[in-house]
DNA sequence: ACAGGAGTTGTTATCGATAACATAAACAGA
DNA sequence: TCTGTTTATGTTATCGATAACAACTCCTGT
């Protein structure tokens, strides 16, 4: 039991332990060549002071700091904590600590943001999305380390990529609809520009609808993203009452649909006899609810555990030419359309 | 446009300005005393080589690292998201950045991880929970750096406290059926001595019944922590199953509350009119579902938001004294009991 | 008996920013 | 005019671990 006191060090447990500060250093380390002997006294009287392997120094001096930085859009969203769950287990064995931060779905806060990451010189970066300002892609081309792009397929890529096309699938969903016969399709989404993976599922809405000949005007633009289940009731609301016709309605995310399924319940519309509804990102809340929720798995998890395979690859200088990993979006069908 | 090389220093950035590397570093902070010429000439030139900052010398040499080290259960809960989110925008203001881990609801997984946080020299630590390994309390309080614990009240705190009693929560809630003239209920949680938490409110309810008068025996074990909405919904067929004449139901979470009232839909069991269903967190899908679900708000955010003021008021040296800041629980009643 | 290698420990210099101290220039007040 | 103060910049030493290099002790094989 020591008390707080200041500043101790290697050199503090070296000469406890009757060795030099580098066999200390050596004895904290994995592999490196110290009999257990005295690695068991010097760990027993690093113990017994109460000392701290510090970091700080070691990053200096190594110029490593094992850290991994990731953005992501928001901490509060199901798919990207997955997403950052497979990141994290994925690296955890290599010792590798995720410095992460949220962009609110601002790529100009991505910006500062990943500035701020860069200084603490992360050995790779993740980014959540393909779509940046120009100074965080020069940022990021600099920054001489691993960087991987997510959730996205973006056309030029920076680095390497683990992604989607959110255009590709919401097309997907459409067409389904369209071969089940369906015509009057709306979209519940949020105010463009802002949430970049939305604003690509909506205009593969409007893309799909148009290639099957198809009004692609039913756009509900339900606020600034992200947008909550209380938004996609609102919006499912409107929806109602300006066109009631409307035989399905596909939302930019589980959440969103989900609200708009309670919406429907609210006003004793059945669903799917009345009007379908499907969703994105198969949240658990769209396998459970009643009915089951229609939806896109984005296989959330595993972009995650992706990512960090392929960090570990190029850390290990097994891969050294730019690679994209392109994840294929799966269409669940469930009750909520039939 | 600058190529990716090694090593850019303040002594290169300094001589292309034409000044010493001690005034980059001064143009550099904020406060500090440079002329704004030179401050805009010395920008310019870290901006023209493409300089980056380099935290990791800065945090050796001025002992400060800016980190605020944050241990959660699970990043996938929408609770402590909120929590996390109260911290990180109290913090950023400061220029303090989180460094985050999860736990996985396990207290020697947390043991682990609060070892690797300290050894980055956080200024100031946030765990979850009031419990904790003997080691890791040990290192906690060796720490010499504010340590904040959260969601809990606990019975002898290390350093600060933002939280509350999760027993008394619940007990709140058991007394308000009983008022309304229940006497059978059930309580759905995970398995005990995992998710602390959880275990505290089963034991509050357990307590809280037998103050009552009334049989404590309806548990239900969905398995281990965290419970999902799957789980609830299983244990609500289960409790269905073997104990019909149940009244009401009390689940450790909205999530697995709601999982419950799916089963009862898809068994055609009317809530409220036959069972009432209560969770706890005040989640978006309580307010939501239909019929909106009882709950207990624990003002997830506010507990960061709280959280992060004190570590700015103790490291201004504004407080001094351990504080403990009681947060009370607000029992929302809605449609699924009446 | 001795060269050569493996395993273990020590010595020295260094990573890059900045605290602490020193100094030059500009300016105010008497 | 001269001293005292403020503002702007430079010089030197340092934070604490560790890379790079050196050296020393045991072994083994011949």
């Amino acid at each position: 039991m020591t008390l707080p006191r200041k500043a101790l060090t290697m050199a503090d447990v070296a000469r406890l332990a009757g060795v030099s500060p580098m066999t200390v250093s050596r004895a904290f380390k994995r592999d490196s060549s110290v009999s257990e002997a005295t690695r068991q006294a010097i760990l027993k009287a690093a113990d017994d002071l109460g000392y701290v392997f510090d970091a700080t120094a070691s990053n200096l001096r190594s110029q490593k700091t094992d850290f991994v930085a990731v953005t992501i859009p928001s901490i509060n969203n199901a798919n990207f904590a997955e997403t950052l769950r497979g990141l994290s287990d994925g690296l955890k064995a290599r010792g590798l600590q995720i410095l992460l931060g949220y962009t609110d779905y601002d790529i100009h806060e991505e910006e500062r943001l990943i500035e701020q990451l860069l200084r603490r010189r992360p050995e790779a970066i993740v980014v959540t999305g393909g779509r940046h300002t120009p100074r965080a892609r020069r940022m990021l081309e600099n920054a001489s380390i691993p960087v991987i792009e997510t959730w996205d397929l973006p056309a030029s890529p920076i680095g390497h990529v683990v992604g989607f096309s959110n255009a590709a699938a919401v097309r997907g969903m459409v067409d389904h609809f369209v071969a089940e016969g369906l015509t009057r399709i709306a979209f519940i989404g949020g105010d463009a520009d802002r949430d970049t993976r939305g604003t690509d599922r909506r205009e593969g809405f409007v893309l799909a609808m148009r290639a099957q000949g198809l009004d692609a005007t039913r756009l509900i633009a339900a606020g600034p993203p992200p947008i909550s289940m209380r938004e996609g009731a609102t919006a499912m609301s409107r929806l109602l009452d300006r066109l009631p016709d409307t035989q399905a309605v596909i939302a930019v995310s589980d959440l969103s649909a989900f609200g708009a399924l309670t919406e429907c319940q609210r006003r004793g519309i059945a669903v799917p006899d009345q009007v379908w509804i499907a969703g994105f990102g198969d949240y658990e809340i769209a396998g459970i609810a009643v009915p089951a929720l229609t939806t896109i798995n984005p296989f959330s998890r595993e972009i995650g555990t992706r990512a960090a395979q392929l960090i570990l690859d190029v850390l290990d200088g097994q891969l050294t030419t730019h690679t994209t990993i392109a994840i294929n979006p799966e269409l669940l069908i469930r009750h909520s359309t039939r």
